[in-house]
DNA sequence: TTGCTCCTCACGTCACGTGAGGTGGC
DNA sequence: TTGCTCCTCACGTCACGTGAGGTGGC
């Protein structure tokens, strides 16, 4: 491991043109690997938010490096997606965001439409699962046993 | 109008090769943009569900004509979506469906397997209102009013 | 040479929305 | 000629999933 250690230094030292990837946990920050497995997101997930401008990932070549300020906002993204906002919505609210704030819904407005916009989405699934519940039921009394729900 | 509707009847008796079109109400039938009218669903979702297979409506010509069958079934296809079917479902659903049978699940594990689903969708939607809730009190108190919640 | 991790296209999914450009009968 | 209703492509939206084909260091 000592020896390991070394010639990593050494490769350091004479960083190839091409790849100046830093070795892992070397400056802290995480190669796209290790930040999906820490927050539970795909790989392609990270990609497509990169491309949607939600993340910013320094690159190394062609790899990339994220660190703790990409850690940040990709929890900020989780939460927003937790919160049912759209990336879109969730882009406008980072560039609104400022560093100390620590969730990322900003105004009291985004909250308030937000509110009633998924508790009309729980009274939709409600009318859904009672609609069910009823069917559900009726298979019964229509069927051979019409006492069975008595 | 007396008038209007021999002309009707003539065009009829004599129709051209390339529009035998019937005029609205002659036979039942009604035409993409008077069933969209009726459900409430947009002419673009009408020929989307044809082209998945789950409406064939009769042709006069290029125009598309719908009878009372057409009609049940759109009925069912409707019942499908407000219970959160996926159309792939509902397709699979309509062709296990039989006549006499007025709603579109027809066994009970697919009831339950649905009311399943969707009650851990409306578990999702009450953490995010909770959340939401929680970051709106925050921002009174966290605010130059640190009363207000009290 | 094999295995692992990373990369870039690029098409697929889901349920349509939205023009573009054309037809047909009053 | 204008207005209405219908038509067929075909690209756009949303948030990724899923290969395909290639690179780089141990």
């Amino acid at each position: 491991m000592g020896s390991d250690a070394r010639a990593s230094l050494v490769a350091k030292s004479a960083w190839p043109k091409l790849c100046q990837t830093p070795a892992a946990g070397e400056d802290g920050s995480l190669s796209i690997g290790e930040i999906a497995r820490e927050y539970g997101v795909s790989l392609r997930a990270l990609r497509f938010y990169q491309a949607k401008g939600l993340l910013a990932p320094r690159r190394y070549g062609r790899a990339r490096r994220f660190n703790t300020a990409d850690c940040e906002r990709l929890a900020l993204i989780l939460q927003g997606k937790r919160l049912c906002f759209t990336l879109t919505e969730v882009h406008a609210m980072l560039a609104a965001w400022h560093p100390g704030n620590c969730t990322l819904p900003s105004s009291r407005k985004q909250c308030v439409e937000q509110i009633s916009l998924l508790e009309r989405q729980r009274r939709d699934l409600d009318r859904a699962i009672a609609e069910l519940r009823r069917i559900y039921s009726g298979m019964f009394t229509s069927a051979a046993r019409p006492t069975e729900t008595a």
